[in-house]
DNA sequence: CACGTCACCTGCGTGC
DNA sequence: TGCACGCAGGTGACGT
């Protein structure tokens, strides 16, 4: 579900704090409770519980669409995949118990405050690493979208570099950190560019208006708080700014076309079929 | 190297 | 109503 604009949102509340919440950075971790196993990447979850204790968390961070909290001794890790999701809440008693989970919530880490910070995952598909270089963990990703170094023409070089389907590249992680479905197909959109393309059959003037679409998608995303979709609604309001993802069968904001929906690389794709000019070697 | 398929999971919308 | 099916913001392993 999350892509880099939620990650970012989700990573800004908990450094920062919000009405609702402190911070997480201080914050001394007093236990963890796992109530799946495979969530934990690394090491074992028994490892895993004993090492992050009495720890402190003094940062969070965002890589790609990682989540990334230095402790005093270590990192902690997260990815929250497909339908992941990190809060900050009250430790509440009921009784002498603590509140029995919530019914997604997969790894909650108490702290030495009455307060935690809870990994919720509907899937189970999020991921969690306790290691001692944070590197390790993030060493595949390519660059950051919206980092200086991530300029026009370095984005021109990298498409060269491959004769891939710009779809499918955008979205591999090793090429550029931070681009999912969602995000992808309206950066596409915005740049005028078909999925299919080869993309080392982009003009410099094409990754040009590319790398402004990305930048200005996920800005925009991040400045809304991410999106929210279906029934994983997480306060942002980016959705609301969709143009094609999800509007198969509605008229092309540009030119009035439908939009239509097809299959790239077994992920659902939409495009309006007159402004994204299909390549004749697709 | 590029791409297809499957696996990992749960929940929701659709159509019969 | 029940139920099978396809789909979902992601990634990684494996086969061709």
């Amino acid at each position: 579900m999350p892509e880099l604009p939620e990650v970012e949102t989700i990573v800004r509340r908990l450094r920062n704090g919000t009405d609702e919440h402190p911070p997480v950075v201080g914050e001394t971790i007093a236990s963890v409770e796992i109530t799946w196993d495979r969530i934990i990447a690394e090491p074992e979850p028994d490892t895993f519980r004993d090492l992050v204790r009495r720890r402190m968390i003094k940062d969070a961070r965002r890589r790609g669409k990682y989540l990334h909290f230095p402790l005093d001794n270590g990192h902690l890790m997260a990815h929250l995949r497909m339908s992941g999701d990190m809060r900050m809440e009250k430790r509440q008693r009921v009784e002498a118990k603590e509140r029995p989970a919530e019914k997604y919530d997969r790894v909650i880490i108490n702290f030495e405050s009455n307060w935690r910070l809870v990994f919720s995952s509907i899937r189970k598909f999020g991921r969690m690493w306790y290691v001692d270089d944070a590197q390790s963990v993030l060493d595949h990703l390519g660059p950051e979208p919206l980092s200086d170094s991530f300029t026009p023409e370095k984005l021109y070089e990298m498409l060269q570099g491959h004769s891939r389907q710009i779809k499918p590249l955008l979205m591999d992680q090793s090429f550029i950190a931070g681009l999912g479905n969602v995000y992808t197909d309206e950066a596409l959109y915005k740049a005028k560019i078909h999925p299919l393309r080869r993309s080392d059959t982009l003009s410099r003037e094409e990754a040009n208006t590319l790398h402004r679409s990305i930048q200005f998608i996920l800005t925009e995303g991040i400045r809304r708080f991410g999106a929210s979709i279906d029934w994983m609604y997480r306060g942002g309001e980016f959705q609301n700014e969709f143009r094609v993802y999800g509007k198969d069968g509605v008229p092309c904001p540009e030119c009035g076309t439908t939009i239509v929906k097809i299959k790239v690389g077994q992920r659902g794709t939409h495009l309006c079929p007159s402004c994204q000019e299909e390549p004749q070697t697709a």
